[in-house]
DNA sequence: ATTGTAGGATTACACTTGTAATCAAAGCTG
DNA sequence: CAGCTTTGATTACAAGTGTAATCCTACAAT
């Protein structure tokens, strides 16, 4: 399977969120503004643009149409976990010779964990001794 | 700064693990095999292709060059540990919402993790306890 | 001095990507 | 039934990318 690029991703994942979804569908959820209490405004994704990543999605098989009357529904090929975890695995392969702690270290550095990622990450350990020892 | 694409960052790597260096210097290091016990043939690269990467790496602003008599040698401009940071955190605000244990999760599931990697997230996290409580 | 050569600079070129606009067919509306 | 509208399909187009080839000029070697 080809790459999907940035913009790509974005469209899929808004079909992950609900799917099996028509383009509008798609485009609605893209444009909600997810940060109502921000004043940072989201970018408004075009009615075209959108369909245009969805024919490329199709193309590169990431995912699937039904017609439903005259219209499409679309469905993800992929799985969302599948998908991060292939990136996340590149990347780190990429940048730190396939080794997780430097990553987390990168974040520990920049003061980027707080209690609730570290609970977080104590369980994930906990979890891995019960299974592996 | 303008992003820095896939194949600009391996010459970017070379770079980093030998600096000054000659634009031969970068394409022999590149070479390299890494691995040679491995039945896998490295990509080799082309002379031409690696200048022109550091050319847009020099436009990019992301290395620098200072003429040695009529050759160049570049040196990078940006650290290492900043861009793979940057790039991390990038990924991880994409596909995890910006929560570092998901993509640790993700490793554990499809059991990459060994006990080098916990042990090394253990110390971060006492690291982090000691310097947070 | 002439010529080959080693670089850096410039140009090439197909493919991808972001971002749409235009086209065409199928319904909806008056 | 004849447009108007919706919606997918096709086309557009500049910028970025991967991958080099060609050009140009200062040295090196004969």
């Amino acid at each position: 399977m080809t790459e999907i690029s940035n913009a790509e991703f974005e469209v899929l994942e808004a079909l992950w969120q609900n799917y099996p979804a028509s383009a509008n569908d798609i485009i609605k959820k893209l444009n909600e503004n997810t940060d109502t209490d921000s004043d940072v405004q989201e970018k408004q994704w075009h009615d075209k643009t959108v369909k245009t990543l969805l024919n490329r999605l199709v193309k590169k098989q990431a995912i699937s149409f039904e017609k439903q009357q005259r219209h499409y529904l679309y469905s993800p090929l992929l799985e969302r976990e599948a998908y991060t975890l292939k990136e996340s695995k590149s990347l780190v392969e990429r940048m730190f010779s396939g080794k997780i702690a430097p990553l987390v270290a990168g974040f520990a550095k920049q003061n980027d964990l707080n209690k609730d990622d570290i609970k977080a990450l104590k369980s994930l350990i906990s979890d891995w001794e019960k299974n592996n020892d």
